[in-house]
DNA sequence: GAGCACTGC
């Protein structure tokens, strides 16, 4: 039977996009097109697409669903003919780069075009020409804030939907809500075979299209046993594959850098004595990597011990970025003792944190699948059949379930959704989850009492930050020093620009404490940024020397810019107060205390501990910190649970009666519960101050 | 005495 697309390709010789002649180099990227799984599959959703406003994809990897589908839905919709854009989302910037890229490419368009990307601070798409655009997910929702109709569209295509990130699962939500009110809209939705069910439910009445992918079987090794130590245990089966058999590269799952770190110098240490086997190449994995150091996992394996022996064999040894976001090639062996790091919230005390846990039964599968991409392979699964089937839960949970919510509630207020508590989500958070959220917002003056969004709470969605910091950063003007929290926000935004080479540890700390600042931790970060701009010229070099990520730095500079650009969109003078100046210290405490009124610990008097206000959680300054005496009263940037419980980037708060001036209402006398912050203030009303109001009580 | 999974705007 003749494929319509050869058809095509046999009639005509002229891109319809360009008007030029196709290269050589297009129809031999078709050949190999037409031969993804995807492919036969073009007119059922095509037939799908016609007939329904949204329409589900299920794909396994190497389906080429998110290169090729975008382009059989361009030749259908004709988007170029009739000035609207077809886009399709992604969770990671990088994805969105790269595939952008190569269906440009595989188009015979220009780049940047007719076929582009827009990402946070990139935006390759030419106005009124281009018609096919990839974007991450936040971008998208970022565009929803302003468009609520999403009008430039004729076509949503949603992709990677199963790995659930909150903004995805937003645009979900939001796509429902838009779908009756624009009736020309096609929507699909892509994801990978899991939990279909739940798809198909959410989006009631949509026909499903499933795809097969193109991937080698895996054979699953469980433990006969539970292991007690599972770090021990992946080195244990590291060795033993090493010795037992066939030449094919491992990829172990750990948990954490110092973890990582830790089993590299281990098997490096095992491989070098086992002198009769060929060589063993640890390479660590983990995001806070530079860039060259990441790309050593692509290098060949190690070279034969003599020439005529076999060749060495890579271990890489990473986080869950193996998982997802990267793909490695030539991986034959995974190890997955079946953790990860995950976020989680607890509304109750508002603390987000990192903890250990057990991955998903979809996790594990995913681990599994990397060990299949370029021949059959083995995956060992640290734990037992019965522990996978009885412990291990479906699916992670998504985002949304795991995170605090003021951001995705002052979101939905800017989109416009009619009513927050009722908004469709695929899975709705806790109700005391969202109810923390307004309440915040509503402290934070986002939201008023009868639960509106005011004109500041409008204003801090425009940026893209955490509401606390967008908070922050309008106060400033009232503070006269705008300049200096553009500055500290933009610090606090980036990754932890701190490097601690485990063999400089000293000399790390050492450079750290040259920003050291009496008041705290947030004045560091600023002297860390005003004197890497003073120093930009020589950025690298200054970086090395002063155990800095580079990237992390000049990230940091981006987003002042983009947060500078907001500032005086809305008229903001950019004021600066100088360090000699009186105010200096205090302004940039009071702006602080003005978004983070809720990090705020104070010691108590008999303990001589922090407390964290309202809450009373007893916690200590975090070991990173440059104060180096213990004020009364800071304000805090992050709570952290680990083993202890610490707070880390502290700033002093050198008068409380702050506090009171510039968060009333959750300062409130009549509501806030006993504790030492309430001894403080108690004694500042009834001693300090005895004629200040009449008195109430008498003492 | 002991620290920071991964994304995204």
């Amino acid at each position: 039977m003749e494929n319509p697309y050869l058809a095509h390709r046999k009639e005509s010789k002229e891109n319809p996009y360009t008007g030029k002649s196709y290269t050589e180099n297009y129809f031999k990227i078709l050949e190999k097109r037409e031969q993804l799984p995807v492919f036969q599959y073009k007119k059922d959703l095509l037939e799908a697409l016609r007939n329904n406003q949204v329409t589900l994809l299920v794909g396994e990897t190497g389906s080429g669903k998110t290169t090729q589908v975008p382009q059989f839905f361009v030749e259908e919709l004709k988007p170029h003919l009739k000035n609207k854009m077809i886009v399709c989302t992604q969770p990671r910037r990088v994805a969105a780069m790269s595939v952008a890229k190569r269906v440009a490419e595989e188009m015979d368009v220009e780049f940047g075009r007719e076929v582009g990307y827009t990402i946070r601070f990139d935006d390759f798409t030419t106005n009124n020409k281009t018609f096919l655009k990839y974007s991450t997910d936040g971008m998208l929702l970022r565009e929803a804030m302003f468009d609520p109709l999403l009008t430039k569209y004729s076509c949503i295509i949603l992709d990677e939907t199963h790995e659930r990130t909150c903004a995805t699962d937003i645009l979900m939500g939001l796509i429902k809500e838009i779908i009756p009110r624009r009736p020309d809209l096609r929507v699909l939705v892509m994801s990978a075979t899991l939990d279909t069910e739940r798809f198909l439910k959410y989006f009631e009445g949509s026909p499903l299209i499933k795809v097969p992918g193109r991937t080698f079987p895996v054979e699953i090794l469980y433990s006969e046993k539970p292991e007690l130590d599972y770090v021990d245990a992946a080195i244990r089966t590291v060795l033993q594959i090493h010795m037992k058999e066939d030449p094919g590269d491992i990829l172990l799952f750990l948990t954490g850098e110092e973890e990582i770190e830790d089993v590299c110098r281990k098997l490096s240490f095992r491989g070098n004595e086992m002198v009769d086997y060929p060589i063993l190449k640890p390479i660590p994995l983990y995001s806070s990597l530079p860039p060259n150091e990441q790309q050593r996992i692509f290098c060949d394996p190690p070279k034969p011990r003599e020439p005529g022996k076999p060749p060495g064999r890579k271990v890489i040894v990473s986080t869950n970025i193996a998982e997802t976001s990267l793909t490695i090639d030539g991986i034959v062996y995974v190890i997955d003792p079946g953790f990860c790091k995950q976020k989680i919230y607890n509304p109750r005390n508002r603390v987000e944190s990192l903890q250990v846990t057990p991955i998903s039964q979809a996790s594990a599968e995913q681990r599994a699948g990397r060990a299949g991409r370029t021949r059959p392979g083995k995956c060992y699964r640290l734990y037992t059949k019965e522990s996978y089937d009885t412990h291990l839960t479906k699916q992670t949970p998504p985002e949304m379930l795991r995170t605090n919510l003021t951001t995705v509630v002052l979101q939905l207020y800017r989109i416009g959704v009619a009513n927050i508590c009722k908004f469709h989500f695929m899975e709705p958070p806790a109700p005391e989850t969202m109810m923390r959220a307004l309440e915040i917002l509503n402290y934070m003056g986002a939201l008023d009492d009868e639960g509106d969004l005011t004109e500041l709470g409008k204003m801090m969605s425009d940026f893209p930050v955490d509401p606390q910091l967008a908070k922050v950063l309008i106060s400033s003007s009232k503070y006269k020093c705008v300049s200096q929290m553009l500055s500290i926000v933009s610090m606090l935004s980036i990754q932890n620009p701190f490097l601690r080479p485990a063999d400089k540890k000293k000399e790390a700390d050492r450079a750290r404490q040259a920003f050291a600042d009496v008041c705290g931790d947030h004045f560091l970060l600023l002297n860390v940024y005003d004197t890497y701009v003073k120093n930009q010229f020589d950025a690298k070099r200054w970086c090395r020397e002063n155990f800095l990520n580079p990237r992390a730095m000049a990230s940091a500079v981006r987003i002042r810019e983009q947060l500078e650009k907001i500032m005086k969109r809305f008229k903001f003078e950019i004021s600066e107060l100088s360090p000699l100046q009186k105010e200096f210290q205090n302004n940039i405490q009071k702006s602080l205390i003005s978004g983070f009124f809720m990090q705020v610990a104070c010691t108590n008097k008999s303990t001589g501990k922090y407390e964290i206000i309202k809450e009373n959680e007893k916690v200590d300054l975090h070991l990173s910190t440059c104060l180096q005496s213990k004020p009364t009263w800071v304000v805090f940037n992050e709570y952290i649970q680990t083993t202890t419980a610490s707070i880390r980037t502290v700033t002093e708060i050198s008068n409380y009666k702050w506090l009171l001036e510039i968060a009333p209402a959750y300062y409130d006398l009549d509501t806030l519960p006993a504790g030492a912050a309430r001894d403080y203030f108690i004694k500042e009303k009834y001693e300090n101050k005895p004629k200040a109001k009449k008195q109430k009580r008498h003492k």
